[in-house]
DNA sequence: AAAATGAGTGAATAAATATACAAAAATCGC
DNA sequence: GCGATTTTTGTATATTTATTCACTCATTTT
């Protein structure tokens, strides 16, 4: 458990912040109260498919790449069945609620769904709302998104 | 003009073979007679923003990732100036005539482009071959890819 | 309950990669 | 051409990342 809330916070990490080095993804951890070392990140890093690519300011930084569309792995899928409590549509919204803190991970993973008609995505530390057009796109994915679950 | 093929060969490798480390692709390189270092491959890695990603087969290997969709870098435009003799349609097809060797990297390239109906591309060492469905297409991919020349 | 199995981890280290610096090569303006 | 400037490169090394090995803790088997 400890795992799965580590990993969905290495991917709210990197994806608000320039991650440069594993070091400094473990100094943003240990902030956010995971102990751990730089061993256990590279694991992470490995399991996730996160990789260092050159980003536009010239720094490397960390950042998710579906290479192709290959793998969303059963990582995801795994974070997202710990940390999601339930799936709701709301009009054309769609309102996840998840375990405490795990909000900005899992919209992170969302993001990478390609899910049809997604507008956007925005979450707070439990909650991450979707935005479709209509009510038809919204209903459509709690179904998909419910299958996760499952 | 040696770096430009240097690179182009890369990028070839890349996509032909799962290349792991940087110190395989020396291997491969002075293989195809491009006397090198690992530290230039480095910078040639960086220069075309790949990265190793994990691949399907768990192992890591070096791939071209367009993150979302920001760079053809500048990078990628010399190779192709300095590779492309000629741009020409032919029915459906584009033909392209490259300098010797350079086949396989313009083709991987060209598929990069995100070319409007680009059905696939095929390429000997020293020509790749576009397929689209119309002629109409072909054209449009003509003008296109000539002025990348320009 | 003890033993066996397996996942997850850290410490230490091996392996891989990036870079500082100096030298060589290419390019430019004359 | 010839010196000045910029680019490209190798060597050596610093930095970063992956992995080996040993240990812990949880679960399963006997």
């Amino acid at each position: 458990m400890a795992r799965s809330a580590r990993q969905s916070k290495i991917l709210e990490l990197i994806s608000t912040k320039e991650i440069e080095t594993q070091d400094e993804l473990a100094r943003e951890l240990r902030n956010a109260n995971f102990d751990i070392t730089q061993a256990t990140i590279s694991r992470d890093i490995k399991e996730l498919g996160l990789t260092k690519i050159l980003s536009s300011s010239g720094k490397y930084k960390y950042c998710f790449v579906g290479a192709g569309e290959q793998i969303i792995s059963n990582k995801y899928i795994t974070i997202f069945k710990e940390s999601v409590i339930s799936v709701k549509p709301a009009m054309n919204l769609v309102v996840l609620k998840t375990m405490k803190g795990m909000g900005a991970g899992v919209a992170s993973f969302v993001d990478k769904l390609n899910i049809s008609e997604l507008m956007g995505a925005v979450n707070g530390d439990d909650t991450v709302m979707l935005i479709f057009p209509s009510v038809t796109y919204a209903s459509e994915a709690v179904v998909t998104l419910n299958d996760m679950l499952n």
